[in-house]
DNA sequence: AAGTGGTCTAGACCACTAC
DNA sequence: TAGTGGTCTAGACCACTTT
């Protein structure tokens, strides 16, 4: 399409119609930076910073010692009855279910530990500050690639003595147990936004620059209203998308 | 925390640390590049390296002429209610509930045109390829920020003869014409991802770099079960949350 | 060993902002 | 005019991958 002014631009842009129309597929290697800044009559600096804009754009991934590569979408779908107590009656937590319906093979790496609530917190759990708050830290993978962090805060005493205070919460996950403890659940309410990931984020997901994060607050009430849960996830821009469902009125 | 041993990573670390405890507080001015080179006896290239680093984060804003700022935090809520039957009779569209809600002023910008029917479209409408389908583009802005670009799609069939191809459709937007067409609407899905922009998005948007953007497909059903519409939204990362309910079961 | 991307240098000039 | 970020050059060396 259009073509700027600046040498960067207008070898970036050259580059972009090139992917865009098919010439450079996906997976397909491009020039290497060295043939580009000849071919083009640039430094080779210059050929770098159209490469760079790409990588920003997301559009191509730069493999150190192999080349820069187009590249190629991934996506896993999310079901919208994740967290339907059906479900959790089958014996299943949410990231399992998510596992089922896109088949793929789940692993999850726990650390619980106990912490003082943070202003914050105390006011999403309605505590008070400093009072106990059980913390799960979770790093869950597909296949082996870690997709998903999730953070967990529960009051504590809603926790102590149940296996929520343990790795392997056991089948139906913590709602299940939850609910045994006599706190049944009444919805659910989910914020969505996104960002860039910060370093520690993109290094645990694996993330290549140009792929944000999908940030999910989902908070869980109980059939009083009351907070039981506060959850804050972290998904791979580049491999999970949301589902909603909701009526007209 | 961190200090990897490269000269630019050590110095984004560095100035990552400063923005994180504080000392650097929101909107603040960072040193020049050239002041950061000196006083760190770098290259100015490796000390504007460092604070590309940040700007890819979505930590600092560079602005021409002027210098390198913390970013400053927007958020804009969404209602989960926007699209209730009852808004809509109160003669506002979901743009506009988000902006009383949320208290700003909005500005839209229509364009509206015929298409024919590409595989895609045709079949989620559920019609055949090449049909003709109703376009709306428009670009929503808040307090003349754009802050959001939506794409809906309808078969052409439902919209003949309506206001829906008018730029302005009326109190209660493209829904209310619909239902007085006798298309109750039933249900909503959404699918929630996250990319980065485009250059044309970037610009229609006024994003700066490390800004990703949100994207919405909503699918509109009446209570049939028949798609009447499909909206494709892209939502400015840094100014918007999703909220979402829905109940435990 | 050859090829690729990653980092760094030292310097130049341009474009924008402020005074 | 001075200060700031934006782009470009020409070259060097490093780190990783492939043959």
């Amino acid at each position: 399409m259009s073509s700027s002014e600046l040498p960067s631009r207008r070898l970036a842009a050259a580059l972009r119609d090139s992917i865009n129309s098919g010439a450079l597929a996906q997976g397909m290697k491009l020039p290497s930076e060295r043939s580009l800044s000849d071919e083009h009559g640039v430094a080779r600096n210059t050929a770098r910073e159209a490469v760079r804009l790409l990588t920003e754009e997301g559009l191509v991934v730069a493999i150190h010692g192999k080349g820069v590569f187009v590249r190629e979408k991934y996506r896993l779908a999310r079901s919208p009855e994740r967290l339907t107590r059906a479900a959790r009656a089958a014996e299943k937590g949410a990231f399992l279910g998510d596992a089922e319906t896109n088949q793929f093979t789940p692993t999850v790496e726990v650390e619980v530990r106990v912490e003082e609530a943070d202003a914050e917190t105390a006011v999403i759990l309605g505590i008070d500050e400093g009072n106990e708050v059980l913390v799960r830290e979770r790093v869950m993978s597909a296949d082996g690639h870690p997709i998903q962090l999730a953070t967990s805060r529960l009051p504590r005493t809603l926790t102590e003595g149940t296996a929520i205070e343990q790795a392997d919460t056991g089948p139906g996950g913590s709602y299940a147990r939850l609910e045994e403890a006599g706190h049944v659940l009444g919805h659910f309410s989910e914020t969505v936004g996104a960002r860039m990931p910060t370093p520690e984020e993109a290094s645990l997901l694996q993330l290549t620059a140009g792929t944000p994060i999908i940030v999910v607050r989902r908070v869980a009430f109980d059939r009083e209203g009351v907070v039981v849960e506060v959850n804050d996830m972290r998904l791979s821009g580049d491999r999970y998308e949301l589902a909603y469902e909701f009526p007209a009125d």
